[in-house]
DNA sequence: TAGATTGTTAATCGATTAACAATC
DNA sequence: TAGATTGTTAATCGATTAACAATC
C-alpha cells in the first residue's frame, strides 16, 4: 500500500481550520462552503478543498460542509478525541505556566505530571500538581500512561533527558529548548519544536524591515 | 527601486543559522564552509548560500564564511544589534512566564512593563516590574518608547486590546491569544503568532499517525 | 598556480491556484 | 430540473536543489 504522505504545510494548516470552525459552531453556523470559510480565512478556497481531499471527502456537492461533521472529524485527525497524557520536565517559569493552562485540557492533552532535578521544588505543586524528581520518572509515565513530554528545561540539558525520555518509552516531544533535538534521535519519535526566541527574531526582522522601507519612501 | 521582498521560508531559517554560528563562537571556530555548516545543520548548502545571498555576499570563494562576521551581519538583518523594548499584556501564566524569561534580554529583548486588567494583580512585581493597569499604557508606551507588545490575554480581549496599541503607537505585536490578530489590522503593523495550542495538535497529529502506519506494518 | 568554495544561473521539485466535470 | 459547490485534474507559481563559472 502506497501512502501519500501529507505535507507539513497542510498539517499546520489543519489545527487553523478546526479552530475556525469551532468558532462557527459557537455562532450555531451548520453549513459553510470553502468558498465562505476561505473568505474568513483569508486563503483560497481551492487550498482548502484541496487540503480537506488528503483525508477524505467530507463535503456534499451543491451543499458544502456540516460545520460540526468537519469539526469532529479533523478533530480526529489531530487526534482531539482521545486523551494524552503529558508530563513537563522543567519546572521553571515556562514549565509552570504551561502547567496552570488549562485551554489544552479542553483539547484532550493533560498535564499528568510535573519535573525537575532542583530538589527545591520537590513537592512544590502547581494546580494540584506536585513537582516530582526525576528518578520517579520513568515508573510514574509507566504508571500513568504518558505519551508526551514537554521539555522546557535549559538546552544544556535537553538532550540527556530527551534520551532519558526515549528509554523510558516515550514517542513525542514538545521541545521548548534551544535546541533542535530531532537532528540526533531516531526517526520514529516526533518532535514538535517551540521556539520562541527565534519567533521573536522573526519579528524583529519584519518590523525592522518595515521601518527600512518606511524610511526610504521618506 | 524594485525591491525583491524576502520569502518567509527565508526569514524563519535567519534565527537557526544564528544559533547555530553562535554555537560555533562558542567553539572558537573562526571559518566554516556551507558544506560543513549544511552537514551541522541537516540541510543544502545550496539553502544556505541561497539565503544569505538575498542580503549580500558574506564569503569568500575558497575560504567560506568567517564565523564571527556572518553571525553578527545575521543578527543585524535580525535587528539584534539594537535594544527592543517590550510591554507584556495579560499578566497570567504565560505573560509572567515570559517577564521571568531573561534569554531574551541577552538578544536585545527588553521587557520593560507588564499590564493586565486584573486589579488584583495592581502592583505585584515579577522579576521586578510591577504590574500596571492598562489606564497606563498609552503614557507608559510613549515615556519607554515601546516597540513591541507581547499578547499573552484571552481571545476575546485580543482584538480590543490590540487596536488600542496600535493607537498607542505600536507597530509589533507578539501575540498569543487564539486568534489571527493580522486579519484585521492594517498591512503596516507586523504581527508573529504563537498559537501553543496548534503547535500541540500537529504533534498529536504526528503522533497519531506514527502509531497508525506502525500498526499497518505488524 | 592549484584547490577550494563562493555567488549565481539553470533545472527540478512541490505546493498553490485555477478550472471544470461530477453530482448533490 | 437548475443552481450550487464539491472533488479532482491541469496550469501556474515559487522554493529548493544542482551545476558551474567566477574568484579568492
Amino acid at each position: 500500500m502506497k501512502e501519500k504522505s501529507i505535507s507539513k504545510a497542510v498539517i499546520k494548516r489543519l489545527p487553523k481550520y478546526y479552530r475556525y470552525l469551532g468558532d462557527l459552531l459557537e455562532f450555531a453556523v451548520e453549513r459553510i462552503s470553502s468558498k465562505e470559510l476561505s473568505e474568513q480565512m483569508k486563503v483560497t478556497s481551492s487550498q482548502i478543498r484541496q487540503d480537506l481531499n488528503n483525508f477524505g471527502g467530507f463535503g456534499q456537492q451543491g451543499y458544502g460542509y456540516n460545520v460540526r461533521y468537519l469539526h469532529d472529524e479533523i478533530g480526529k485527525i489531530l487526534g482531539l478525541n482521545k486523551i494524552h497524557n503529558m508530563v513537563i520536565i522543567g519546572a521553571g517559569n515556562l514549565g509552570q505556566a504551561l502547567a496552570n493552562y488549562i485551554s489544552f485540557e479542553r483539547s484532550g492533552f493533560r498535564t499528568v505530571g510535573l519535573f525537575d532535578v532542583n530538589p527545591v521544588l520537590q513537592d512544590v505543586t502547581v494546580r494540584g500538581i506536585p513537582i516530582r524528581m526525576l528518578d520517579e520518572l520513568q515508573e510514574f509515565i509507566k504508571e500513568n500512561k504518558v505519551e508526551i513530554a514537554t521539555l522546557t528545561l535549559p538546552k544544556s540539558k535537553a538532550k540527556e533527558v530527551a534520551k532519558l525520555l526515549l528509554e523510558y518509552g516515550i514517542r513525542a516531544l514538545w521541545n521548548f529548548a534551544h535546541t533542535d533535538l530531532n537532528l540526533f534521535l531516531p526517526r520514529d519519535v516526533v518532535v514538535e519544536n517551540v521556539h520562541l526566541s527565534e519567533s521573536l527574531m522573526q519579528l524583529s526582522y519584519n518590523l525592522n524591515s518595515y521601518e527600512e522601507k518606511h524610511k526610504i519612501k521618506k
